[in-house]
DNA sequence: ACCCAAATTTGATCTGAGTCAATCGGCTGT
DNA sequence: ACAGCCGATTGACTCAGATCAAATTTGGGT
């Protein structure tokens, strides 16, 4: 949470060794479209705990998450606070209609962006119809797992939110490495609970109970899934 | 839940008496898109507790809500039921990724919908990125939503769920009639315990409890609210 | 008007997760 | 190496909301 040292670096042809060319929103463009397209947006690195931008603010930018985590939070007035998703490189971050981001972003540890202006990048996309499109499956994408999280947060129990969360997680990560039993978490117990509707007590009790019956191991910062199957019977129901 | 008597009536000019015509995905078309638009889809009539689709049932239709209410669910395997919505007239429905529906949709009450064929109405949007766009408005409306309940299923009380309900679903009849303190609720109370994600014995004693605090009347479909600045003290925090 | 089934309300009791309160452990900086 | 701090864990106790169990009301069909 300190203060913000946001460090640009000069545009050059940065997209060519771009980690997500494949699979951000940029993977709808050809090669003559990337071209003008990186000239739209800069890179821009954050440390861990800033934010990126934050409820209510005015949209000024649009932002292709490159590299790190980021949690995506809303605020109830008594501090009380929801975490809405975790952003992982390729998400896109920034649509709304209200012309205000409907929630907060901050980096957990480090984080770096593609940023782009709204207005030029708005105008890019007038005439590219099939950027369009793929900003529209992001959405499509990113609903489908705000409803399962509905049903996680409405109707499981404790035990079936940490479950499902490590076996999501891990699921999320397939795209960044290969799937793997040891699983990073790089979020805090807090933000676990925070995702998860739980209070922090209860998932580091979840966590302990699951070590002791042998179906996890916690290790530094992640944990390890000693009985895959254990788990997403847990999860399962 | 009696089995389905689906009518279908024959094709005309039925876009011109069209109650959703200017607020629906339809508000993106120019009068010739139009005339064209309409023969892509067919009016179907719901009767109340039909199913319209259901989950992982693989999609042949988008439909455009046209009169009544839907609720849009997701059910576990052990039959404990999360409501992600309540659909009504505009909305768009059916979008989906993976080619299946990501959710189950009945009728609560009379529904008419305008349903598409999914081929012809995905070759239409094509060449008409203005659709495209209007669809993509659309889904990150709904993205705005689902985020403010998922605040309201994990970090908010009972009181607070229900007061923040009522006045949510005041507050969206708002396009289909004048705002009014006098609210109908044609869903039962077990839709709206599986909305908020609670029992429905937690609702009803919700209710009776505000009823008694003279703070909203129970009538018949509905409620009143006799007092809209106190409920809302009650949902801020 | 009457009957039956379903929905809702109300009451009594239970319990899963929250709250409050110590520790514990692992980095950071000196 | 040690102090200090922050995040995580553990324990004791509480409580909001769930569960179990009756009434009671509503509504549709005859």
């Amino acid at each position: 949470m300190k203060a913000s040292v946001v460090m640009i670096e000069p545009n050059g042809h940065f997209c060519d060794d771009c980690a997500v060319r494949g699979a951000a929103v940029c993977s709808s463009l050809d090669t003559a479209e990337l071209r003008e397209f990186e000239h739209l947006g800069r890179r821009v690195h954050f440390g861990s705990g800033e934010t990126v931008f934050s409820e209510e603010d005015i949209t000024t930018s649009f932002y292709n998450v490159l590299e790190g985590v980021m949690r995506l939070y809303k605020l109830l007035p008594d501090g009380r606070r929801q975490i809405v998703g975790f952003a992982l490189p390729g998400d896109f971050l920034g649509m709304n209609l209200s012309g205000r981001h409907n929630f907060s972003a901050d980096a957990i540890g480090a984080v770096t962006v593609c940023q782009f202006a709204k207005a030029p990048f708005s105008r890019f996309i007038e005439d590219r119809p099939q950027l369009l499109r793929r900003i529209n499956e992001l959405a499509i994408r990113e609903l489908s797992q705000a409803r399962d999280h509905m049903v996680l947060l409405g109707r499981r129990s404790a035990d079936e939110k940490v479950a499902t969360f490590l076996l999501g997680w891990r699921e999320r990560l397939v795209t960044l490495k290969a799937l793997s039993d040891t699983v990073p978490l790089p979020m805090s117990r807090q933000d676990i609970a925070d995702y998860l509707g739980l209070t922090i007590e209860t998932v580091s009790r979840t966590f302990t109970k699951l070590e002791r019956q042998g179906v996890i191991e916690i290790i530094h910062g992640g944990i390890s899934l000693l009985d895959p199957a254990r788990v997403e019977a847990m999860a399962a129901a």
